[in-house]
DNA sequence: AACGGGGACAACCGCCATGCA
DNA sequence: CTGCATGGCGGTTGTCCCCGT
């Protein structure tokens, strides 16, 4: 099959990882950058594959990592981002600095599905449990993936409903945040975003604002911003009107490059601008009546 | 004290996309 | 163009630990 070749050319340690191999690893890494990864286990003196290696690397020893229970900011932002992004644990992770797609995976199959579901709520389709009983079923001989390829709105082909949902989100919440001089949100994305940083950076802290753990009714939660994580640094964050919205992560062992992430495709989308500036309990309270 | 169930977390597996020879 | 190596991702499994009985 495809099985990476240097993970069965010799006998490998699989299984967990013992101090003196994440110590090897670190003191390599550290001193060398990771390189190539299949050549990492050979330079560090490890029995491992260099895949291996890496998923040590990523989702443990990297010095940014956060570790630690999350908090329930955090379990909201993930709920509201997997509500646009479906599985897609990498961007999710993307958005939560220090922490890992495989972290959020855990946490969303062990724990947040179970809230959800004893909320009356979908975890595929985050809309009410009845609503979703009376859909259509996926055939039987169709997988999950599919079924929830079909069912999950998506930033390219958001469902109708979905859709003017948050346009209409949008719209309000605009309104809320006195940024009618960038309601024009079809032809002008850098009004938009400079819209959505003033927003972002000027509103107070909200209060939880989340169907999972309750919330404060008479608050406007169309101004909670979930894209403002609870250690957000603006000094790291940038706008550039020619590239998108660049969100600089940590910086990762020696090296120089931070990840940029760009939302000029998302941006270009009503869909997930309604989700910046209207998610979080509106929405799920919309799903739910 | 022993045992079993469930939750949390770490790691593996298989597939896909990409780059390169 | 093709095949291979590699990195990355999402799904799944394995392991450990805690807690209730």
């Amino acid at each position: 099959m495809a099985r990476h070749s240097t993970c069965y050319k010799q006998r490998l340690r699989k299984g967990l990882w013992s101090p003196e191999e994440d110590e090897k690893l670190i003191k390599h890494i550290t001193k060398f950058g990771h390189g190539c990864w299949s050549s990492v286990p050979k330079l560090a003196g490890l029995q491992r594959c260099g895949k291996s290696c890496r998923l040590r690397w990523i989702n443990y020893l990297r010095p940014d990592l956060k570790r630690g229970t999350f908090s329930q900011q955090e379990e909201t932002l993930i709920v509201e981002l997997h509500a646009v992004l479906g599985n897609k644990w990498s961007q999710i992770a993307a958005q939560l600095p220090g922490r890992t797609d495989n972290e959020i995976k855990n946490l969303w199959n062990s724990s947040i599905k179970k809230k959800l579901r004893q909320r009356g709520i979908d975890p595929n389709t985050h809309k009410p449990l009845s609503d979703v009983e009376n859909e259509d079923k996926p055939s039987p001989r169709s997988n999950n993936k599919t079924h929830q390829q079909t069912i999950l709105p998506s930033i390219e082909n958001p469902s109708l409903e979905t859709h003017e949902f948050f346009r209409n989100r949008f719209t309000t919440s605009h309104e809320n945040a006195n940024l009618a001089s960038h309601t024009d949100t079809k032809h002008n994305n850098t009004d938009q975003f400079s819209g959505f940083l003033d927003f972002a950076y000027n509103q107070p802290p909200q209060p939880e604002s989340s169907l999972l753990f309750g919330s404060s009714s008479n608050t406007d939660t169309s101004l909670s911003n979930p894209f403002q994580p609870t250690n957000w640094d603006t000094t790291t964050s940038l706008f550039d009107a020619n590239n998108g919205f660049h969100n600089q992560v940590p910086l990762v062992g020696n090296e120089s490059q931070p990840e940029d992430i760009k939302w000029n495709k998302y941006l270009q989308s009503p869909f997930m601008f309604g989700a910046i500036f209207g998610f979080g309990k509106p929405c799920l309270d919309h799903l739910a009546n």
